[in-house]
DNA sequence: TGGTCTAATTCAATCCGTTTTATAGGGAGG
DNA sequence: CCTCCCTATAAAACGGATTGAATTAGACCA
């Protein structure tokens, strides 16, 4: 098919076998242009300095030839590497891909691409993370993976870092922020249960350190005292991770202090789950015995054998407010910082019924 | 703290104010030595040509500016990103989670680092995705997103760019593929209801352009015959996606059909959790009326409020074969490309049940 | 002691694929 | 003929890896 392959048409032919990409260069020299002009008539912004027909001929070559930008060298030379990392503390949990899927949809949209990596809840690797993301140019960070006091968001205020978190929140207000309004989410639970005629009400708590935990455990007591009802630290256990294992530890603590309750309000919907399992096996059905609530809505969850009455979250939402945040701080590095919150809603479903006569 | 900050110190100074990155040169001039000095000490197999004390003191400089490797750089040298690209169908399907942290497992211990996208389900939207990996650079592909007949990772191939398919094959078996025994599943999930004493057993394939959906529906023409049951093409449904909507469409059209079953194999665990719903509403209890098995054993599954007989398969593993797979294909180029396939397991819960004496 | 040879380090220059600044060419208009 | 404008070009970055060449140091021998 090939005519005449002579000259850097060959060596291009050979460097295509060995499995070289096609560049600049390349569709510039087919056309006996400077490289200049190619990146120019590639460029929509800059493509107007360039006669059109000039640019039809550049296009349909490059198009023939396969030509695809180097990132990394367009990144070498502007510093941007159009590239966002997102941490996120636990992969397995439910909460997360909806998040991500906002997140990668305003991402796409602004042909911004994301680096994701989870960090076990630790700050240690999520550090490490940060570290190997900055290595790559990021241009921005999205952490989902925050703690109150946290070295690793240290670090990127340090190293000039954009970054902001979702779903967590430092207690220094440090970057922007996309969070939930716990206490109003934990007022709608206890307004709710409380409807019910429920009074004495117990609480599995998060991990303090995590802003969510911590933050929906003082609305808890807060919100106790504005019902009026009485506030039995007894009654109060924490779960030491937002998962089934810790809810299973925790309500299994809550059970043996030997306290009665009607209700409990969990950290969150794993928790919850584990809670009605720790419940059943102790011969106390839900809701029959004791109403519970979770936190979150993960997916599903209307799908369970109990139904689990939850506070639900706009958790896509908050991917995108977070994805739109970044962008937003990389445009505007100097804007103040701000925390954007999203107002939970309760979902009422099966595990949550009236109080039973006797107690 | 800075006594005399003239000539170069000055400006990186002012390049650090402005948020500029410490690179090599940095840490080189710093301690005035050749930026091929600094190289070598930070690179741990060029280590040794460097004196031990002068790597400590490069290792502490570079520590101090807070230097980390610009991978832009180093990509455009070699010709490596350290970077796989990642396509997953749909981020709301519990399957690909834990497949995912496979991936990232096995990434992470390498010094890779995984770029995620997801396609919809749509080839064109994949080859959009693959392009922009592409002139990421990406080192491979781990495509979890193919069809049978796939033009993306045509594409792919194409442009030499490595790739293997997780989950998902090509009829072409073109590429390195982790596969899923899904004739084996299909065999475990009709030996298990003709054990039950079920003989009238539907299907609810998934779509016949995926591999899984249509290796699933030939096994399951296959096994009724082997198992001398007499097949009743009017007793299989095409749902148009692996999802609920998708499920809930082919379950009532099964239903319209009028045709007496006892059982019914689906697709995967989403179509079967969309069928129970579509046969309660029908006045059909599961498992009283009909069983109902699933495929994939997607996470809480023993939570629903019918706990669903389920194929089980190693997802996290299915995760570590294919990014085992992709390193492996990059260190050797010319190997024959190859099948890993996977075997499943039957999960025996509360959604199959004995069949009615009456039927 | 001086000279030679070798091994161990370090240096300087080049390259990777793009963008971009400054510059040159060329045609139109005055 | 001289400007001015419109295009296109040339060349210099960007930050780090590579490598042949140069320097140094050390060892050995006469």
């Amino acid at each position: 098919m090939i005519i005449s392959a002579s000259g850097w048409m060959k060596k291009r032919i050979e460097a295509v076998i060995n499995g070289k990409k096609v560049t600049l260069r390349d569709v510039a020299n087919r056309l006996g242009v400077n490289t200049s002009t190619v990146s120019r008539a590639l460029n929509p912004k800059l493509k107007s300095m360039i006669t059109a027909e000039k640019v039809a001929q550049i296009e349909k070559i490059a198009e023939e030839l396969g030509y695809v930008q180097n990132v990394m060298a367009y990144a070498l030379k502007t510093g941007s590497s159009q590239t966002i990392g997102v941490i996120i503390p636990d992969l397995m949990n439910p909460v997360y891909p909806p998040i991500l899927k906002g997140i990668l949809n305003v991402l796409n949209a602004e042909s911004y691409i994301p680096i994701i990596a989870y960090c076990e809840n630790s700050i240690d690797m999520a550090l490490a993370e940060i570290k190997k993301m900055e290595s790559r140019q990021v241009d921005g960070l999205i952490l989902s993976s925050a703690f109150r006091e946290d070295k690793s968001v240290e670090y990127c205020i340090k190293q000039k870092l954009p970054s902001v978190t979702v779903g967590r929140a430092l207690d220094s207000h440090k970057v922007d922020q996309i969070v939930i309004d716990n206490a109003a989410g934990i007022k709608l639970a206890l307004s709710h249960l409380v409807s019910l005629g429920h009074r004495k009400i117990a609480h599995i708590s998060g991990p303090q350190l995590i802003s969510d935990g911590y933050q929906r455990y003082r609305a808890f007591k807060q919100e106790m005292i504005t019902f009026g009802l009485s506030l039995d630290e007894e009654l109060i256990v924490f779960a030491d991770a937002f998962n089934e294992e810790g809810g299973t530890v925790a309500a299994n603590e809550l059970l043996s202090r030997g306290k009665s309750f009607t209700a409990v309000i969990a950290g969150n919907d794993l928790i919850a789950l584990a809670c009605i399992s720790v419940l059943e096996k102790a011969g106390l059905a839900c809701p029959q015995d004791v109403s519970v609530i979770g936190y979150n809505n993960m997916p599903y969850l209307d799908q369970f054998k109990t139904p689990l009455t939850t506070i639900g979250i706009p958790r896509m939402e908050m991917g995108v407010m977070a994805a739109e945040a970044i962008l937003e701080r990389l445009k505007n590095p100097e804007a103040p910082m701000k925390d954007l919150v999203c107002q939970p809603v309760l979902l009422q479903r099966k595990s949550t019924a009236v109080v039973r006569k006797s107690d």
